[in-house]
DNA sequence: AAATATTATTAGATTTCTCTAATAAAAATG
DNA sequence: CATTTTTATTAGAGAAATCTAATAATATTT
Protein backbone atom coordinates (compact mmCIF):
# COMPACT_ATOMS: atom_id res chain seq x y z
CA UNK A 1 0.00 0.00 0.00
CA UNK A 2 1.57 3.21 -1.09
CA UNK A 3 0.81 6.62 0.66
CA UNK A 4 1.43 4.93 3.92
CA UNK A 5 0.41 6.80 7.02
CA UNK A 6 0.19 10.18 4.87
CA UNK A 7 -3.15 11.25 5.33
CA UNK A 8 -3.44 13.65 2.26
CA UNK A 9 -4.19 17.12 4.53
CA UNK A 10 -4.58 18.76 0.92
CA UNK A 11 -7.48 17.01 0.06
CA UNK A 12 -9.67 17.44 3.72
CA UNK A 13 -12.15 19.92 3.72
CA UNK A 14 -11.51 22.73 5.88
CA UNK A 15 -12.69 22.78 9.01
CA UNK A 16 -15.08 25.89 10.27
CA UNK A 17 -11.95 27.48 12.19
CA UNK A 18 -9.92 27.66 8.57
CA UNK A 19 -13.25 28.86 7.22
CA UNK A 20 -13.06 31.96 9.85
CA UNK A 21 -9.46 32.46 8.61
CA UNK A 22 -9.76 32.82 5.25
CA UNK A 23 -12.79 35.13 5.19
CA UNK A 24 -11.20 37.07 7.53
CA UNK A 25 -8.26 36.93 5.42
CA UNK A 26 -10.24 37.69 2.00
CA UNK A 27 -11.98 40.60 3.81
CA UNK A 28 -8.95 42.36 4.87
CA UNK A 29 -7.35 41.45 1.36
CA UNK A 30 -10.01 43.73 -0.07
CA UNK A 31 -9.85 46.49 3.32
CA UNK A 32 -6.07 46.92 3.24
CA UNK A 33 -3.29 46.67 1.17
CA UNK A 34 -1.56 44.24 3.04
CA UNK A 35 -3.03 41.49 5.67
CA UNK A 36 -1.52 41.37 8.52
CA UNK A 37 -1.73 38.95 11.30
CA UNK A 38 -2.43 41.75 14.06
CA UNK A 39 -5.54 42.71 12.30
CA UNK A 40 -6.61 39.00 11.84
CA UNK A 41 -6.12 38.84 15.67
CA UNK A 42 -8.65 41.71 15.91
CA UNK A 43 -10.88 40.20 13.48
CA UNK A 44 -11.29 37.06 14.63
CA UNK A 45 -10.80 37.75 18.29
CA UNK A 46 -8.14 35.71 19.02
CA UNK A 47 -4.44 36.58 20.33
CA UNK A 48 -1.60 36.93 17.72
CA UNK A 49 -0.04 33.55 18.57
CA UNK A 50 -3.28 31.80 17.70
CA UNK A 51 -3.25 33.65 14.02
CA UNK A 52 0.52 32.86 13.24
CA UNK A 53 -0.42 28.86 14.41
CA UNK A 54 -3.47 28.96 11.95
CA UNK A 55 -1.37 30.55 8.62
CA UNK A 56 1.00 27.53 9.66
CA UNK A 57 -1.90 25.05 8.96
CA UNK A 58 -3.29 27.05 6.21
CA UNK A 59 -0.13 27.21 4.66
CA UNK A 60 0.39 23.51 5.09
CA UNK A 61 -2.68 22.99 2.93
CA UNK A 62 -1.60 25.22 0.25
CA UNK A 63 -4.48 27.79 1.35
CA UNK A 64 -2.15 31.31 1.42
CA UNK A 65 1.24 31.34 0.30
CA UNK A 66 2.84 32.29 3.76
CA UNK A 67 6.79 33.01 4.75
CA UNK A 68 7.60 34.27 8.18
CA UNK A 69 7.74 37.80 8.70
CA UNK A 70 6.46 38.49 5.10
CA UNK A 71 2.83 39.35 3.65
CA UNK A 72 0.80 36.26 2.90
CA UNK A 73 -1.46 36.02 -0.03
CA UNK A 74 -4.34 33.77 -0.70
CA UNK A 75 -3.83 30.97 -3.40
CA UNK A 76 -6.69 30.46 -5.92
CA UNK A 77 -7.83 27.89 -3.56
CA UNK A 78 -8.09 29.47 -0.71
CA UNK A 79 -9.33 32.60 -2.42
CA UNK A 80 -12.17 30.52 -3.35
CA UNK A 81 -13.38 29.16 -0.31
CA UNK A 82 -12.88 32.76 1.64
CA UNK A 83 -15.03 34.09 -1.21
CA UNK A 84 -17.45 31.51 -0.74
CA UNK A 85 -17.83 31.60 3.16
CA UNK A 86 -18.11 35.56 2.77
CA UNK A 87 -20.87 35.06 0.28
CA UNK A 88 -22.96 32.66 2.65
CA UNK A 89 -22.01 35.21 5.46
CA UNK A 90 -23.56 38.16 3.25
CA UNK A 91 -26.90 36.01 2.48
CA UNK A 92 -27.43 34.68 5.67
CA UNK A 93 -27.20 37.98 7.33
CA UNK A 94 -29.46 39.66 5.13
CA UNK A 95 -32.19 37.22 5.02
CA UNK A 96 -31.94 37.61 9.14
CA UNK A 97 -31.89 41.42 9.36
CA UNK A 98 -34.15 42.15 6.19
CA UNK A 99 -36.72 39.17 6.72
CA UNK A 100 -36.91 38.12 10.22
CA UNK A 101 -35.92 41.51 11.51
CA UNK A 102 -32.84 40.71 13.50
CA UNK A 103 -30.86 43.25 15.47
CA UNK A 104 -27.68 43.86 13.49
CA UNK A 105 -24.91 43.07 15.84
CA UNK A 106 -26.98 39.39 16.79
CA UNK A 107 -27.91 39.07 12.73
CA UNK A 108 -24.15 39.52 11.92
CA UNK A 109 -22.82 36.63 14.96
CA UNK A 110 -25.44 34.26 14.06
CA UNK A 111 -24.85 34.32 10.18
CA UNK A 112 -21.14 34.30 11.01
CA UNK A 113 -22.22 30.53 12.68
CA UNK A 114 -24.77 29.43 10.49
CA UNK A 115 -22.28 29.87 7.81
CA UNK A 116 -20.77 26.44 8.72
CA UNK A 117 -23.64 25.18 9.01
CA UNK A 118 -25.01 25.28 5.71
CA UNK A 119 -23.90 24.01 1.81
CA UNK A 120 -23.72 26.16 -1.35
CA UNK A 121 -26.71 24.34 -2.62
CA UNK A 122 -29.00 25.31 0.53
CA UNK A 123 -27.88 29.24 0.51
CA UNK A 124 -28.48 28.97 -3.64
CA UNK A 125 -32.28 27.89 -2.53
CA UNK A 126 -32.13 30.91 0.16
CA UNK A 127 -31.48 33.75 -2.67
CA UNK A 128 -33.89 32.01 -4.89
CA UNK A 129 -36.16 32.34 -2.25
CA UNK A 130 -35.47 35.56 -1.15
CA UNK A 131 -35.66 37.30 -4.48
CA UNK A 132 -39.25 34.85 -5.11
CA UNK A 133 -40.47 36.94 -1.94
CA UNK A 134 -39.18 40.18 -3.56
CA UNK A 135 -40.16 39.80 -6.82
CA UNK A 136 -42.76 37.72 -7.83
CA UNK A 137 -46.27 36.92 -7.12
CA UNK A 138 -46.58 39.70 -3.57
CA UNK A 139 -48.37 42.84 -4.02
CA UNK A 140 -45.86 45.97 -3.14
CA UNK A 141 -42.73 46.03 -1.33
CA UNK A 142 -44.65 45.83 1.44
CA UNK A 143 -45.02 42.60 2.06
CA UNK A 144 -42.60 42.34 4.71
CA UNK A 145 -43.51 45.38 6.69
CA UNK A 146 -46.75 43.21 7.25
CA UNK A 147 -44.91 40.41 8.57
CA UNK A 148 -43.26 43.14 11.28
CA UNK A 149 -47.09 44.17 12.27
CA UNK A 150 -48.09 40.74 12.27
CA UNK A 151 -45.80 39.95 14.83
CA UNK A 152 -46.68 42.29 16.56
CA UNK A 153 -50.24 42.04 16.40
CA UNK A 154 -50.77 38.83 16.34
CA UNK A 155 -52.88 37.15 13.83
CA UNK A 156 -55.71 38.91 13.80
CA UNK A 157 -58.87 38.03 11.45
CA UNK A 158 -59.70 42.16 11.06
CA UNK A 159 -56.57 43.00 10.57
CA UNK A 160 -55.78 40.36 8.10
CA UNK A 161 -58.31 41.82 5.82
CA UNK A 162 -57.85 45.09 5.32
CA UNK A 163 -54.41 44.15 4.61
CA UNK A 164 -55.40 41.52 1.91
CA UNK A 165 -57.41 45.13 0.87
CA UNK A 166 -54.38 47.03 0.80
CA UNK A 167 -52.79 43.86 -0.85
CA UNK A 168 -55.88 43.75 -3.09
CA UNK A 169 -55.28 47.29 -4.41
CA UNK A 170 -51.49 46.80 -5.01
CA UNK A 171 -52.12 43.58 -6.78
CA UNK A 172 -54.16 45.95 -9.80
CA UNK A 173 -51.71 48.48 -10.07
CA UNK A 174 -48.72 46.10 -10.17
CA UNK A 175 -50.80 44.08 -12.66
CA UNK A 176 -51.58 47.21 -14.80
CA UNK A 177 -48.22 48.36 -14.59
CA UNK A 178 -47.44 45.05 -16.12
CA UNK A 179 -50.02 44.86 -19.14
CA UNK A 180 -49.07 48.45 -20.20
CA UNK A 181 -45.41 47.09 -20.83
CA UNK A 182 -45.99 43.83 -22.17
CA UNK A 183 -44.37 41.96 -24.94
CA UNK A 184 -41.25 43.69 -23.94
CA UNK B 1 -10.60 36.68 46.53
CA UNK B 2 -13.41 33.86 47.17
CA UNK B 3 -13.65 30.80 44.40
CA UNK B 4 -10.18 31.23 43.17
CA UNK B 5 -9.27 28.89 40.69
CA UNK B 6 -12.67 26.99 40.21
CA UNK B 7 -14.32 27.99 37.15
CA UNK B 8 -17.69 27.40 37.95
CA UNK B 9 -18.79 24.68 35.47
CA UNK B 10 -22.05 24.85 36.12
CA UNK B 11 -22.99 28.37 34.62
CA UNK B 12 -20.76 28.11 31.55
CA UNK B 13 -23.19 27.62 28.46
CA UNK B 14 -23.11 23.51 27.04
CA UNK B 15 -20.80 23.54 23.78
CA UNK B 16 -22.32 22.50 20.60
CA UNK B 17 -21.16 19.18 21.19
CA UNK B 18 -23.11 18.76 24.07
CA UNK B 19 -26.08 19.92 23.17
CA UNK B 20 -25.97 17.35 20.77
CA UNK B 21 -25.79 14.16 23.24
CA UNK B 22 -28.66 16.02 25.29
CA UNK B 23 -30.78 16.51 21.94
CA UNK B 24 -29.63 12.51 21.40
CA UNK B 25 -30.84 11.52 25.19
CA UNK B 26 -34.23 13.48 24.94
CA UNK B 27 -34.51 12.30 22.44
CA UNK B 28 -34.23 8.17 23.05
CA UNK B 29 -35.57 9.13 26.47
CA UNK B 30 -39.24 9.50 24.26
CA UNK B 31 -38.61 6.62 22.17
CA UNK B 32 -37.07 4.00 24.63
CA UNK B 33 -37.93 2.56 28.16
CA UNK B 34 -34.02 3.32 29.14
CA UNK B 35 -31.41 5.53 27.61
CA UNK B 36 -28.42 3.60 26.73
CA UNK B 37 -24.65 4.36 25.62
CA UNK B 38 -24.87 2.41 22.33
CA UNK B 39 -27.70 3.89 21.33
CA UNK B 40 -26.38 7.20 22.12
CA UNK B 41 -23.28 6.58 20.23
CA UNK B 42 -25.27 5.12 17.17
CA UNK B 43 -27.52 8.22 16.89
CA UNK B 44 -24.32 10.46 17.10
CA UNK B 45 -22.26 8.40 15.45
CA UNK B 46 -19.57 7.91 17.95
CA UNK B 47 -17.72 5.25 20.00
CA UNK B 48 -19.21 4.13 22.99
CA UNK B 49 -15.59 5.82 24.83
CA UNK B 50 -16.63 9.05 23.41
CA UNK B 51 -19.88 8.70 25.21
CA UNK B 52 -19.25 7.25 28.41
CA UNK B 53 -16.86 10.11 28.58
CA UNK B 54 -18.91 12.91 27.73
CA UNK B 55 -21.58 11.32 30.41
CA UNK B 56 -19.30 12.10 33.04
CA UNK B 57 -18.62 15.52 31.58
CA UNK B 58 -22.42 16.37 31.56
CA UNK B 59 -23.04 14.16 34.75
CA UNK B 60 -20.30 17.02 36.64
CA UNK B 61 -22.44 19.79 35.08
CA UNK B 62 -25.38 18.55 36.26
CA UNK B 63 -27.38 18.14 33.14
CA UNK B 64 -28.11 13.86 33.80
CA UNK B 65 -28.05 11.51 36.98
CA UNK B 66 -25.55 9.11 35.87
CA UNK B 67 -24.02 6.31 38.25
CA UNK B 68 -21.97 4.06 36.05
CA UNK B 69 -23.49 1.23 34.76
CA UNK B 70 -26.46 2.52 35.78
CA UNK B 71 -29.59 4.32 34.01
CA UNK B 72 -28.82 7.79 32.89
CA UNK B 73 -31.43 10.38 33.56
CA UNK B 74 -32.03 14.02 32.27
CA UNK B 75 -32.12 16.55 35.19
CA UNK B 76 -34.76 19.38 34.34
CA UNK B 77 -31.90 21.50 33.59
CA UNK B 78 -30.51 18.91 30.52
CA UNK B 79 -34.02 18.29 29.88
CA UNK B 80 -34.91 22.07 29.28
CA UNK B 81 -31.61 22.02 27.22
CA UNK B 82 -32.49 18.88 24.94
CA UNK B 83 -35.77 20.11 24.37
CA UNK B 84 -34.85 23.65 22.76
CA UNK B 85 -32.30 21.86 20.61
CA UNK B 86 -34.72 19.75 19.22
CA UNK B 87 -36.90 22.37 18.85
CA UNK B 88 -34.86 24.45 16.67
CA UNK B 89 -33.87 20.79 14.72
CA UNK B 90 -37.66 20.67 13.83
CA UNK B 91 -38.39 24.06 12.95
CA UNK B 92 -35.19 24.33 10.89
CA UNK B 93 -35.83 20.67 9.16
CA UNK B 94 -39.25 22.34 8.82
CA UNK B 95 -38.14 25.84 6.89
CA UNK B 96 -35.44 23.87 4.56
CA UNK B 97 -37.54 20.93 3.11
CA UNK B 98 -41.43 22.50 3.56
CA UNK B 99 -39.93 26.32 2.21
CA UNK B 100 -36.53 26.22 0.64
CA UNK B 101 -37.47 22.70 -1.12
CA UNK B 102 -34.44 20.84 0.34
CA UNK B 103 -33.67 17.51 0.12
CA UNK B 104 -34.68 15.28 3.66
CA UNK B 105 -31.44 14.27 4.46
CA UNK B 106 -29.60 17.35 3.61
CA UNK B 107 -32.27 19.36 5.59
CA UNK B 108 -31.36 16.75 8.64
CA UNK B 109 -28.02 17.39 8.26
CA UNK B 110 -27.68 20.87 7.98
CA UNK B 111 -30.56 21.53 10.79
CA UNK B 112 -28.59 19.38 12.76
CA UNK B 113 -25.66 21.85 12.30
CA UNK B 114 -27.65 25.42 12.32
CA UNK B 115 -29.09 24.40 15.29
CA UNK B 116 -26.36 25.41 17.01
CA UNK B 117 -25.57 28.66 15.71
CA UNK B 118 -29.13 30.51 16.22
CA UNK B 119 -30.52 31.42 19.59
CA UNK B 120 -33.81 30.61 20.82
CA UNK B 121 -35.50 34.23 19.49
CA UNK B 122 -34.22 34.23 16.22
CA UNK B 123 -35.99 30.87 16.17
CA UNK B 124 -38.80 32.20 17.22
CA UNK B 125 -38.65 35.20 14.35
CA UNK B 126 -38.09 31.95 12.04
CA UNK B 127 -41.83 30.41 13.64
CA UNK B 128 -43.25 33.86 13.01
CA UNK B 129 -42.61 34.16 9.44
CA UNK B 130 -43.24 30.66 8.79
CA UNK B 131 -46.80 30.77 10.36
CA UNK B 132 -47.10 34.40 8.49
CA UNK B 133 -46.57 32.97 5.44
CA UNK B 134 -49.06 30.14 5.45
CA UNK B 135 -51.48 32.43 7.15
CA UNK B 136 -51.63 36.26 6.57
CA UNK B 137 -51.93 38.10 3.22
CA UNK B 138 -51.56 35.57 0.98
CA UNK B 139 -53.70 33.89 -1.85
CA UNK B 140 -54.02 30.34 -1.75
CA UNK B 141 -51.95 27.64 -0.12
CA UNK B 142 -49.70 27.39 -3.33
CA UNK B 143 -47.61 30.15 -2.64
CA UNK B 144 -44.49 27.84 -1.45
CA UNK B 145 -45.56 26.10 -5.23
CA UNK B 146 -45.03 29.23 -7.16
CA UNK B 147 -41.85 29.41 -5.52
CA UNK B 148 -41.04 25.93 -7.14
CA UNK B 149 -42.18 26.83 -10.36
CA UNK B 150 -40.15 30.38 -9.54
CA UNK B 151 -36.72 28.23 -9.36
CA UNK B 152 -37.23 25.83 -12.33
CA UNK B 153 -38.61 28.68 -14.81
CA UNK B 154 -36.13 31.75 -13.39
CA UNK B 155 -38.61 35.02 -13.20
CA UNK B 156 -40.10 35.54 -15.98
CA UNK B 157 -42.38 38.67 -16.70
CA UNK B 158 -45.24 36.74 -18.51
CA UNK B 159 -44.86 33.99 -16.29
CA UNK B 160 -45.10 36.12 -13.51
CA UNK B 161 -48.14 38.25 -14.65
CA UNK B 162 -50.02 35.00 -15.15
CA UNK B 163 -49.64 34.14 -11.67
CA UNK B 164 -50.23 37.40 -10.62
CA UNK B 165 -53.38 37.29 -12.19
CA UNK B 166 -54.31 33.46 -10.37
CA UNK B 167 -53.14 35.10 -7.59
CA UNK B 168 -55.65 37.83 -7.73
CA UNK B 169 -58.52 35.82 -8.19
CA UNK B 170 -57.66 33.36 -4.99
CA UNK B 171 -57.48 36.72 -3.17
CA UNK B 172 -61.08 37.68 -4.57
CA UNK B 173 -62.40 34.66 -2.75
CA UNK B 174 -60.46 34.34 0.12
CA UNK B 175 -61.67 38.16 0.91
CA UNK B 176 -65.38 37.01 0.18
CA UNK B 177 -65.27 34.31 2.27
CA UNK B 178 -63.86 36.51 4.91
CA UNK B 179 -66.04 39.38 4.89
CA UNK B 180 -69.02 36.48 4.77
CA UNK B 181 -67.86 35.65 8.74
CA UNK B 182 -66.99 38.78 9.56
CA UNK B 183 -68.23 40.08 12.67
CA UNK B 184 -67.18 36.35 14.47
C1' DA C 1 -25.04 -22.25 36.51
C1' DA C 2 -21.32 -22.03 33.22
C1' DA C 3 -20.03 -20.31 28.89
C1' DT C 4 -20.66 -16.84 25.60
C1' DA C 5 -22.00 -12.52 23.80
C1' DT C 6 -23.04 -7.87 24.51
C1' DT C 7 -22.50 -3.56 26.62
C1' DA C 8 -19.90 -0.20 29.24
C1' DT C 9 -15.76 1.69 31.28
C1' DT C 10 -10.85 2.77 31.87
C1' DA C 11 -6.48 4.07 30.18
C1' DG C 12 -3.95 6.41 27.18
C1' DA C 13 -3.12 8.68 22.69
C1' DT C 14 -4.37 12.13 19.07
C1' DT C 15 -6.17 16.28 16.77
C1' DT C 16 -7.69 20.93 16.77
C1' DC C 17 -7.75 25.30 18.53
C1' DT C 18 -6.70 28.16 21.90
C1' DC C 19 -3.83 30.55 25.51
C1' DT C 20 0.48 32.93 28.12
C1' DA C 21 5.29 34.06 28.54
C1' DA C 22 9.40 34.80 26.35
C1' DT C 23 11.98 36.08 22.36
C1' DA C 24 12.95 37.95 17.91
C1' DA C 25 12.24 40.84 14.05
C1' DA C 26 10.60 45.04 11.92
C1' DA C 27 9.02 49.75 12.14
C1' DA C 28 8.85 54.22 14.19
C1' DT C 29 10.87 57.90 16.76
C1' DG C 30 13.86 61.18 19.02
C1' DC D 1 21.49 55.67 14.07
C1' DA D 2 20.36 54.17 18.59
C1' DT D 3 16.37 53.54 21.26
C1' DT D 4 11.81 52.48 21.84
C1' DT D 5 7.56 50.65 20.30
C1' DT D 6 5.02 47.58 17.67
C1' DT D 7 4.40 43.35 15.45
C1' DA D 8 5.30 38.51 14.83
C1' DT D 9 7.09 34.02 16.16
C1' DT D 10 8.47 30.20 19.14
C1' DA D 11 7.84 27.24 22.96
C1' DG D 12 5.02 24.99 25.80
C1' DA D 13 0.61 24.10 28.07
C1' DG D 14 -4.43 23.23 28.33
C1' DA D 15 -9.34 22.24 27.11
C1' DA D 16 -12.50 19.67 24.23
C1' DA D 17 -13.78 15.88 21.68
C1' DT D 18 -12.54 12.08 19.54
C1' DC D 19 -10.23 7.41 18.82
C1' DT D 20 -8.22 2.29 19.82
C1' DA D 21 -7.06 -1.48 22.84
C1' DA D 22 -7.82 -3.65 26.96
C1' DT D 23 -10.73 -4.75 30.79
C1' DA D 24 -14.86 -5.15 33.48
C1' DA D 25 -19.65 -5.65 34.20
C1' DT D 26 -24.08 -7.20 32.66
C1' DA D 27 -27.17 -10.00 29.85
C1' DT D 28 -28.14 -14.03 27.12
C1' DT D 29 -27.96 -18.67 25.85
C1' DT D 30 -27.34 -23.36 26.15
Amino acid sequence: MENKGVKNTLLKPPTPAMEDYLEAIFNLDREKRVVRVRDIAKKLGVRMPTVTSMLKTLSKRELIDYEKYEYLELTDNGRAIGKEIHRRHCVLRSFLTDFLNIDDKIADEEACKMEHAISSSTLDRFIAFMEFVQSCPRAGANWLDRFDKYTVQGRDGAKCLEHMKEFFDGFKEKIDAMENREGN
